[in-house]
DNA sequence: GGGCCAAGTCAACAGTTGTTTACCTCACAC
DNA sequence: GTGTGAGGTAAACAACTGTTGACTTGGCCC
């Protein structure tokens, strides 16, 4: 039953799947998400998700490294004037098109070792080059309040996107990069 | 097999359910968490959840409606000056006994349209809480831009919640009460 | 002490899940 | 044209899940 008009084309077909996966683990949950949810998503038959990722859980760890991925590329060398409304930006999704912001599919947890440490390792460099921005450096001696204090930079991102995509709390849930670009600011003056 | 030594009693082993429930939901998710897990760690038996719950669903209403009653008991007239005190309690999990945060548990969705309401009412009320110890009011001009400002507080309090409970990104996930009251201290001046 | 009912158990059910296996079919080289 | 291999399909598998109904057991009242 191949779709008339597109022919087959492997690379397509597996890129066609991560988008999928990658809406549905970020908006369901890995538990809450099938793989031939994911399938029918893409218009594709189930046992190519085999095929292509081995499993489950390799459809997963490369949808969390391709977050990974969008999320470095986002923030490349921002001046730490601008973070605020790169933030603003990407918690409200308008950066990577379409899709929810990365930053809920990397909280998502399929309970696999290796997804685990792709997770921490993304979000730990994110946390760095935050922090650097501010004057952070590894063998500084207070070094571990600064990084902390990124970290709940970080963790206010988290929380607006995590709050936006899985509840409906207004003004919050429909507010614009504009109307979050001033409160995070703040956050960001306040802690860097 | 009745444990010896703990007689029947219905309103004890429902309570011992529900804690089990809270922490499982909590720590894996809605659909990562059988009820056979739940059960076991009850040590009790599968059955007994829906004679007292009448489902899975049924128990995760239950678990959302004890969090949110246990928020509600924590923020109970907190002045504005001791507001980051509060929430750095609270995140680090030393509020309720050895449970991990409630703010978790109330972002977990079974896909149940009930439980969204209740998740989102308690947010809300959480939320308009902490508006009005900034002065807010429903009829007043900027009330919106307001209370977008208490719930981008609100979102960093879950934001830290999430990635201290789903990540073991340092040093946030180990740091104590004390670490964190100063940070958020300055969020929340910054923002209300 | 014997009945009675709530508290707790057990086994089986029907549906769903991730995965595999054998099979089909299209496009292209020769 | 025809064979060939990669891309795609279909059906079946075994394991697991939530739920149910018939059953047993314990403790209390008369």
């Amino acid at each position: 039953m191949t779709v008339k008009g597109r022919p087959r084309d492997a690379a397509k077909t597996r890129q066609t799947l991560l988008a999928a996966a990658r809406r549905r683990f970020a908006e369901d949950g890995y538990a809450a998400t099938t793989v031939r949810d994911i399938a029918d998503d893409a218009g594709v038959n189930v046992a190519l998700i085999n095929r292509y990722f081995s499993s489950k859980e390799g459809l997963f760890e490369a949808c969390l490294r391709a977050a990974g991925d969008d999320l470095r590329r986002t923030g490349g060398d921002v001046p730490l004037e601008r973070v605020a409304e790169v933030i603003a930006q990407q918690v409200t999704g308008l950066a990577g098109g379409a899709l929810p912001s990365e930053l809920v599919l990397l909280l998502r947890s399929s309970g696999d070792e290796k997804a685990d440490q792709i997770r921490i390792a993304t979000l730990r460099s994110s946390s760095e080059r935050l922090a650097a921005l501010a004057g952070w450096r590894p063998d500084h001696p207070e070094a571990d309040e600064l990084l902390l204090r990124a970290q709940v930079v970080l963790a206010t991102a988290v929380g607006i996107s995590v709050l936006r995509s899985m509840t409906r709390l207004e003004p919050l849930a429909s507010s614009s990069e504009q109307d979050l670009t001033g409160p995070m600011r703040d956050v960001v003056r306040s802690l860097l």
